[in-house]
Order: structure tokens, then C-alpha cells, then sequence
DNA sequence: TTGACATATTCCTATATGGGAATATATTGA
DNA sequence: TCAATATATTCCCATATAGGAATATGTCAA
């Protein structure tokens, strides 16, 4: 078997760092495919794929006007990612605590 | 140019989702490689690349103990991802209370 | 030293990728 | 109808997978 699709999943599509990038620029708001083209430094093409993409997995919608296509994030699509990250943020609370500690503990020996 | 490594980051590293799943096994505590081979159902030379993926962006930790070698995580590295998610949830809040307000809505007009 | 156990590595292959280049499709205005 | 604008699709290719199979490496205990 080779790897998942990037059409999988959100975790699969935003893997990708230009369609990361392309969803911080559309969270101020909705854009144009050319506005994005634009903003980053990236062919018109590949924009379309990568818009191609984050849409298979939900993670943008799109409306027509006129000739534009007007692209948006649909945040919920985010949030199984976040919410998987979430449950790690115990561990990661207690490690910096741990540092914390340490730290102090190193501070109050010098002296 | 190809799809990016899955060791170039963590993003791209949790994008199997074999790996998140032996990222959510050890969240519970630190276990060895057959331990984690008899939880998932995974054969073992595909544990270790899993592994080996995971360590190369730092989200597990390993040590020798006799034959054995126990893996931990180490939850600093998610949070960039976690970071990273965080952006978008103010959008889907938003979303959610439109949601909320417009069933609200609905309901008080059926009256 | 040898055998058993634990883990890692190598070789193989089908598969999907992302970008570049070229082209196709859709919409508008004249 | 035609030209211009906006966007999407197709074709090409180098590349890196994930899993399966086989094997290598490392460590202990006797």
C-alpha cells in the first residue's frame, strides 16, 4: 500500500504547508482563486489543485460570482484535528511544568 | 516535486493514521514495541517504521532497557499542530452560534 | 558460545503525489 | 459571435511512500 490520499482526510490535506498556508490567508476572509494566487507565491494551477483538495475533505466551500469563484474556510472541518491534538495537552501542560520546577529548583540552590 | 516526506514535519508525520493511533497508546504511558504490536494489529516491521518516523520529528522518545526499548511521547511536539488548529477557533465558535441562534429562531416562529 | 527473544533494516512494488507546461472550460462585455 | 478574463483540468515525471517478506542486529540467560 502507498499513502493515504491526500484527499482522505483534513489531517491527509493540511499535511501539504502551501494548503495550510492557503487556509491562514482565507480565515480573514473569503477570497478569489487570483486574490490567493496573488497573496502567495504560487501558480494559478496549483492553486486550483490545492483548492481541489481542501475541498474533497470539506475543509473550504466555494460559490460562484460571475466569472470569480469565491473560496472560505469552513473551520468545523478543522476541528477533529484539534480536538485530536487536545488530548495531548495534559502531557505537554505537565512537562512545562516539570521544566518550570527544575528551573526554580536550580535557581534556589545557587543561591 | 513529490508529496513531502512524513518525517519533514509532525504534520505530515500524523498523517497516517496508524501513527496517531500508536501516538494515542502511548499517551496512556510509556510501552515497548511488542507491547504496541499486540495493541494494534500491526506486524512488527511496520511498528518499527512507524516508529522511526515518529522519532525522526521528535514525537516519540525512546530508551533501552535490557532487550527491550520503550517508547514515550513527547507532547511539546504536537502542540505546533495544536497552535495551528487554535487559529481557526474563533471561526468555528462563530459558526456554531449561528447555528444555535438560527434553531432559536426557527423554534420561537413554530409558536 | 549458543539459542531465544526483541527490534530494526532491507528489498520489493503499487500507488499517489506536486509542480510545470499546455490546454480546456466558463463567464462576461462589446 | 468574439475577445478577454477567471478558473479548472490534463499530461508528464521524479519521488516517497506503506506494507509484505525476508533478514539483520542487539541483548540476555544458561
Amino acid at each position: 500500500m502507498a499513502r493515504a490520499a491526500t484527499t482522505s482526510d483534513a489531517f491527509n490535506a493540511v499535511a501539504e504547508p502551501r494548503r495550510r498556508d492557503i487556509l491562514n490567508y482565507l480565515a480573514m476572509q473569503e477570497r478569489s482563486v487570483t486574490e490567493i494566487v496573488d497573496a502567495m507565491e504560487i501558480e494559478q494551477p496549483s492553486v486550483s489543485k490545492h483548492l481541489k483538495v481542501l475541498k474533497g475533505v470539506g475543509l473550504v466551500e466555494v460559490r460562484r460570482e460571475g466569472r470569480q469563484m469565491l473560496y472560505k474556510v469552513n473551520a468545523m472541518a478543522i476541528r477533529p484535528l484539534h480536538e485530536w491534538t487536545s488530548t495531548f495537552e495534559r502531557l505537554w501542560k505537565h512537562q512545562l511544568l516539570r521544566i518550570k520546577e527544575r528551573a526554580e529548583y536550580n535557581n534556589a540552590e545557587k543561591q
